[in-house]
This record gives structure tokens, C-alpha cells and sequence, in this order.
RNA sequence: GGUGAGGUGGCUGAGUGGUCGAAAGCAGCGCUUUGCUAAAGCGCCGUACUCCAAAAGGGUACCGAGGGUUCGAAUCCCUCCCUCACCGCCA
């Protein structure tokens, strides 16, 4: 959520940043200012009759006391009470549409955030490693893990429909081994606090961290409207401090959180559907900051670094790209995104966005932090998966298959897996 | 799920219709006293919105949330949320 006092003092300037997006809600900023501007005469006249009314009876008190007739007085107050009631629906019914409107206006792009209209203008960053010289006929993830009996979607189906996957013996091992490696990575190398949280979180955390109330339709939501099955551990992590005022020694706050996450992927059919890539229902480790704002950009680039580690570690070769305008999503200020590399589908699969909306989320949460000075000011906020599961599994595996049809387990994993090879 | 108790400022805690944004204590900040520490005394010490070109300074709202009664609500009534205790059910 903007600041409803950036708008109005520099709309010029919140329309030019908002308008390298590529959307057009010029119109909304507008709106939201004149929706502005009678709000706040509504609430100018909602006072002053307030300080009429708080005044007179006041002076209906002391004639009580003292014994004195009130009739007249009761009289004027009571007109003023009307008056007061109706522009309190008038400015109660202003504030809300202020607020709905500021929901749905997206964040301003950092000023350095390259400008472009799509994702085939995201620069690409840095890479790491090479891809792997495979020998003979290179099978994608869904040949190995068919063959190795990693998965089974058929089953998953079964029990679910299509767009969920079932692992089985070593797949499952292999899913577990490498959520383990990465949560133990990031809280005993990389300093992150472990959280368990629920995965059902109410619908003010999902307005928090900006899924709702843009993109309800990606959502699964329960009957009764209020719960939802969180997409990411963004969600319940980021929101774990909402409301609150963080003491000034207590940031940065470090999160790191494993929980599966719940996609609807509306309008997703068709694209990347094949085997394990794109799914209703996968497994992900999370990393979440929270930061005084000074810092942010300083924590983003760690953790995209701490992310960048696990694919290290695990030998894969991948490439980190940042995205563009035109590519940000609705609540960042500036994205990477790591893409590991696919000898299966000869391409890079995004497996993490790390992601620094500064007080785009916290506004929203109302998560602040005291200052040195004393001051209340809302915290920055940041997230990157480190990493997503399925897709990493689906690159691991292929790139680590062997000519005999196994697949050989990266060293650095292989105490986590317990074994040096699947066959 | 049932019954009961309760939700007041950073914390503890008073306040059951008017002068209460809210006593008191603790913590915090400033000053005085003091050889240092300690102690004592005095003062300051919530948030949001809004008015004013700005500052200074006003104003309004906020005692879990939302409605209602009333000239006037922290205080009375209703609904909801949450916490605690006990009972029931259950992994």
C-alpha cells in the first residue's frame, strides 16, 4: 500500500514511476485523490460538529448539576447529533473507498529497477556453473522419476486431479533430504530463525502480503470464506510480527520457514503443465526479512546470495536475472529471480524470487519498528524462496542422471539422503 | 462443542453514565541534589487522522472489533473476535 500522503504531495511523480509497469492505473491515483480530497473535508466538519457536541454536553452536565433547566440545550445537541451521523456514514463510506482503491494500486518500482514491458527484457545478472555435458539420451524429470518410481502423477490424480504429485520411496526420501539440507543450511550457516507456522492464515494476512484483494481467484479458500491455504510461507512468516512496534535492536528479523503451498493457477492450463513444474500443491522453503529500511537493499542482495547458496552447494547450474517493470509483481519494488538449469526442458526454471517490497507489505500489516529516535516507521519486508522443491528435484535429477538410468546424489546432500545414488 | 471469568497506555493496574486520553505504580527521558554508586525531589513521557504555507499551536478519534441506547459511553445493551479456567470430544 502507497502512502496516501505520497499520492497527493507528488502524483506526477507516483504516475510516472507507477506508469514503467505498463498498466494504467493513472486512473486509479486520480480517483483515489478525489476520493481523497472529500474524505478529508468530510472529516474536517465531522470534527468540528464532534468538538460542538462534546462541548454542549459538556455544558448539560453542569446545569444538571447545578439544577438548572437543559431542555433547549438537549434540543440543539440532538440536531447536532443528526448531523453528526450523516457525515459520519458519508466519511466512514469515503475512508473505506480510499482504502479499497489503495489496495489496489500497485507499489512504485525501485528507481534503478530496469524499465521494460515483459519478462524478455528482465537483464539477466549473473550466472554460476555450466550446463552439464550429458551423455547419451538426455531424459527429462518425468522419464527418470517414471522410471525410478520417484513420483506418481497417474495416482496423484487419482486422489486429487490433475496438477498434484504424489512422490514415493526414494522421490519422497529425496523431496524430505532436500528440505532438511536447505532449512539446516540457512539456520546453521546463514542465520535464519526456523518457523513452523500454520497453513491456514486469515484473509487480513493474505491482504498483508498482497495475494488478497487482487488475486483471490488463485486462491484456495475454505467454505466459510475467512481461512485460506497459504501459497507461500510469505504469508504466515511475514505476517508472524503484524501490528506489532519491533524494539530498534531487533532488526533485522531473519525467517526461514518450510511448508507446502496452494496454488489455484488459474489460467495456467496448457502452460508448463508437464510433469512436476507447475502444480496446485508443492513443497518450498521460504526465507523471510524483516528490515529497518536503511538496510533492505543490503539484506536483499544476502539473501539472494543465501538462496544462490543451496544450488552451490548442490552443484547446479543456474542464472539470476532481475526483473524488469513491466515483469514486477503487484507488491515489489525490485525482484531477482534464480533460474536453475533444465537439461529436460533445455531451459531455466525460476525457483526462487527474492524480493524486497520495503513498506509496500508493512503499510498494510501495520508492522513498524521504533527508530533510534524514538520515531514509528514501518519496517521494509523481503522474501525469496531458497528454494522451490519441485522444480529444484526436477533439475537435480536430470542433471545428475547417469548413462545406466540412475541418478547420482550430489555429495553435499548425500548425508541428508542417506545414500549416494538412486537405482 | 458447553460453561464461567476476562480483554484499559511499553508493563502492572484503578476507574460502573458527564469536568476521563483516562488515577496510581513500574520502566523510559530531562533537570536538581551528590565524591562515585545508590537514593530522593521536580518535570516530561501513547497512537492515528486532521487544521494552519510551514513551525509554533489547535481540533477530533481511539479503553479488543463492530453496532445500539443516551444530550453525553471506558462505564449500559447486542453481535463478533481473542485470552484464561473447567467440562466434553479428539490426533
Amino acid at each position: 500500500m502507497l502512502d496516501i500522503r505520497l499520492i497527493r504531495e507528488q502524483p506526477d511523480f507516483v504516475k510516472s514511476r507507477i506508469a514503467t509497469r505498463g498498466g494504467d492505473d493513472a486512473a486509479k491515483i486520480d480517483e483515489v485523490l478525489r476520493v481523497d480530497a472529500t474524505r478529508r473535508k468530510a472529516e474536517t466538519a465531522l470534527q468540528q460538529l464532534n468538538g460542538d457536541r462534546k462541548r454542549l454536553s459538556k455544558e448539560i452536565g453542569g446545569k444538571r448539576a447545578r439544577g438548572e433547566a437543559s431542555d433547549e440545550l438537549e434540543t440543539r445537541v440532538r440536531e447536532v447529533g443528526d448531523q453528526i451521523s450523516l457525515l459520519n456514514e458519508q466519511t466512514s463510506a469515503a475512508d473505506e473507498e480510499q482504502k479499497r482503491l489503495l489496495l489496489q494500486i500497485p507499489n512504485l518500482p525501485h528507481a534503478n529497477a530496469p524499465v521494460g514491458k515483459d519478462a524478455s527484457e528482465n537483464p539477466v545478472v549473473r550466472s554460476w556453473g555450466e550446463k552439464p555435458a550429458l551423455s547419451g539420451t538426455v531424459l527429462d524429470h518425468l522419464a527418470l522419476g517414471t522410471q525410478l518410481k520417484l513420483f506418481d502423477l497417474e495416482r496423484a490424480a487419482k486422489l486429487s486431479g490433475s496438477g498434484f504429485i504424489c512422490f514415493t520411496g526414494a522421490g519422497a526420501r529425496l523431496e524430505r533430504a532436500l528440505i532438511n539440507f536447505m532449512l539446516d543450511l540457512h539456520t546453521r550457516e546463514h542465520g535464519y530463525l526456523e518457523i513452523s507456522p500454520p497453513f491456514l492464515v486469515r484473509r487480513e494476512c493474505m491482504i498483508g502480503t498482497t495475494q488478497l484483494p487482487k488475486f483471490e481467484e488463485d486462491m484456495y479458500g475454505l467454505e466459510n470464506g475467512e481461512l485460506f491455504l497459504a501459497p507461500t510461507a510469505e504469508v504466515p512468516v511475514t505476517n508472524f510480527h503484524r501490528e506489532e512496534i519491533l524494539g530498534p535492536a531487533e532488526l533485522p528479523k531473519k525467517f526461514v520457514a518450510y511448508t507446502p503451498c496452494f496454488r489455484r493457477e488459474a489460467g495456467s492450463a496448457g502452460r508448463e503443465t508437464r510433469g512436476i513444474i507447475r502444480v496446485h500443491q508443492f513443497d518450498k522453503v521460504e526465507l523471510v526479512k524483516i528490515t529497518a529500511p536503511e538496510n533492505s537493499y543490503a539484506e536483499h542482495e544476502s539473501l539472494t546470495a543465501n538462496a544462490e547458496r543451496v544450488l552451490q552447494l548442490l552443484g547446479l547450474h543456474y542464472r539470476v536475472i532481475e526483473l524488469c517493470t513491466g515483469d514486477l509483481g503487484f507488491g515489489g519494488a525490485k525482484t531477482y529471480d534464480i533460474e536453475v538449469w533444465s537439461p529436460g526442458q533445455n531451459a531455466y526454471l525460476e525457483v526462487s524470487s527474492c524480493t524486497n517490497f520495503e513498506e509496500f507489505q508493512a503499510r498494510r500489516m501495520n508492522l513498524r519498528f521504533k527508530d533510534a529516535d524514538g520515531k514509528n516507521r514501518f519496517c521494509h519486508t523481503l522474501n525469496g524462496s531458497g528454494l522451490a522443491l519441485p522444480r529444484l528435484f526436477a533439475a537435480l535429477i536430470e542433471t545428475y542422471q547417469q548413462p545406466d538410468g540412475s541418478v547420482r546424489i550430489p555429495e553435499k546432500l548425500q548425508p541428508h539422503f542417506g545414500a549416494a545414488e538412486i537405482r
